[in-house]
DNA sequence: TTAGGGTTAAAT
DNA sequence: ATTTAACCCTAA
């Protein structure tokens, strides 16, 4: 599949109200562009959505609101006031609810690593970064309560009183909901709806050329015949520029359009670009949510079973316990990083989970070389004759670099641990003596009410573990 | 789909 | 610090 159209069906379903592991088996189909950064946003935003569907808020929202801030960064955007917001009250939530006990003297422990942990180590880091977001005076004003309440017990009720005041959950839905708004709508959603609304658009897609400008112009530079061939130009415009009004349209417009379109084949049109993208058109929106469906494998329908299936059987709602889940870093924050390395260190201890693994901040900068390379370097070249300087640097697509595409990976969540039940066990045992070790498939479909949580993949590794 | 190696976190 | 149990990844 197209990447871009990749791009925009991700991009839709994100704001769907899919099943994490339904998007989670979408994210391992489908090939995405590391680019983007937008993408990244919105599945940031989801995944805040989906770490706070059960009414808390966890230290995770605060690294994922610090990858928003990042890419915000990046884009030189400012960010948004709700995102200060939301990032103080989790953060202070994240400390004080340590404290909501009463007398628990066990948990000033636990009060105090947290404070350790979110506010001597990953906010007082901020304040050493210029330009960070998260800055603000509240932020320093509940630090200073909150380290003051480390030592008197006079402060720690003060805290414990004002925190009552502070509405984390609320906050970072409300920061979800600017920050789509932000955004803007998926892409596919644009074009269905100018698509819906605007004749001209239909007309010229749909063929129905009551100008007769159009297709003709580019039928004529075709024919024309002289152009050097650009890729990567046309579909690839930014959300929101205008696709309609074809009687204005420019014949450079209609240069890149036709060009675009031909995909640099021979053939004339339609190509199967330009199908694509007239079908997509051509459906609505709720026909769009019918093709999102479409190039699922079976094996997502079973995903869809098996989850509602163990909703029903835990008797939870679903996109429940995500609250312990491993850190996925979707960017790595490299301004942090390269803030000093003691900083660094600082971050590592803040996500024991992570520190096992190869530092991603560094693997992200090793990654960078391989990403799309369509900076104008033509300077670089040093040598600026006469011809070279009016040929466009044609962006060349490169592979993405598998470091990248792990950030993608990272969306996927880590199942619960379940502990097998004697009946579980005894299950297996008969499976195996009747259909023998290896059909695992079979098994498992045979006591699939006693295997209600597990994958064959699952018995496996509980034979090999029962065997051993 | 499965086998087999790898990862994670709880138990020892 | 090691072992174990559950889960993940991926080549074939």
């Amino acid at each position: 599949m197209d990447i871009d159209i990749s791009r925009w069906i991700l991009e839709f379903i994100l704001r769907q109200p899919l099943d994490d592991s339904i998007l989670n088996a979408l994210i391992h189909t489908l090939p995405l562009p590391n680019d983007n950064l937008n993408l990244k946003k919105a599945l940031i935003l989801r995944k805040l959505e989906s770490e706070i569907s059960n009414s808390s808020v966890t230290e995770k929202i605060l690294e994922l609101l610090e990858l928003f801030e990042e890419l915000d960064h990046q884009e030189g955007i400012e960010t948004l006031k709700e995102m200060k917001s939301a990032y103080c009250s989790v953060a202070v939530e994240c400390t004080v609810k340590f404290l909501n006990e009463k007398g628990a003297e066990s948990d000033k422990g636990k009060y105090f690593e947290a404070v350790k942990r979110i506010w001597k180590k990953r906010i007082n880091l901020m304040e050493k970064i210029e330009n960070v977001g998260f800055v603000c005076e509240e932020l320093w004003d509940w630090r200073d309560e909150i380290e003051a309440a480390l030592w008197e017990d006079k402060c720690c009720d003060n805290v414990i009183r004002r925190s009552k005041g502070i509405f984390p959950v609320e906050a970072v839905k409300v920061f979800v909901r600017e920050a789509k708004e932000r955004i803007g709508p998926p892409f596919l959603d644009v074009v269905a709806e100018t698509y819906r609304s605007d004749d001209t658009v239909r007309a010229f897609f749909g063929g129905v050329n009551e100008q007769g400008t159009c297709w003709d112009n580019v039928r004529e530079v075709r024919k024309g015949n002289a152009l050097p061939r650009q890729k990567h130009v046309a579909f690839r415009r930014p959300r929101g520029a205008s696709a309609g009004t074809c009687g204005g349209v420019r014949i450079s417009d209609s240069i890149e359009l036709g060009l675009d379109a031909s995909g640099g084949q021979d053939g004339f049109l339609p190509t199967p670009e330009i199908e694509k993208a007239q079908e997509a058109l051509k459906l609505s929106s709720k026909e769009l949510r019918a093709m999102v469906k479409d190039p699922l494998p079976d094996a997502l329908q079973f995903a869809e079973t098996l989850s509602s299936l163990v909703r029903d059987h835990m008797g939870h709602q679903p996109a429940e316990n995500n609250s312990d889940r491993a850190p996925h870093p979707v960017v790595a924050s490299s301004r942090m990083d390269q803030a000093n390395g003691e900083n660094c260190e600082a971050q590592r201890n803040c996500h024991p989970s992570a520190a096992s693994k190869p530092d991603l901040m560094n693997r992200k900068s090793a990654a960078h070389t391989s990403e799309r390379d369509d900076s104008a370097d033509v300077s670089k070249e040093g040598s600026p004759s006469g011809v070279r300087r009016f040929t466009l640097p044609s962006p060349k697509r490169t592979k993405i670099s598998p470091l990248k595409k792990y950030e993608f990976k990272n969306f996927t969540t880590r199942r619960k641990p379940t502990k097998w039940s004697a009946l579980e066990e005894d299950t297996l045992r008969t499976g195996v003596q009747k259909y023998g070790s290896g059909n695992w498939t079979h098994i498992l479909n045979t006591y699939r009410d006693i295997f209600v949580v597990r994958t064959a993949g699952d018995l496996k590794d509980k034979w090999r573990n029962m065997m051993s």
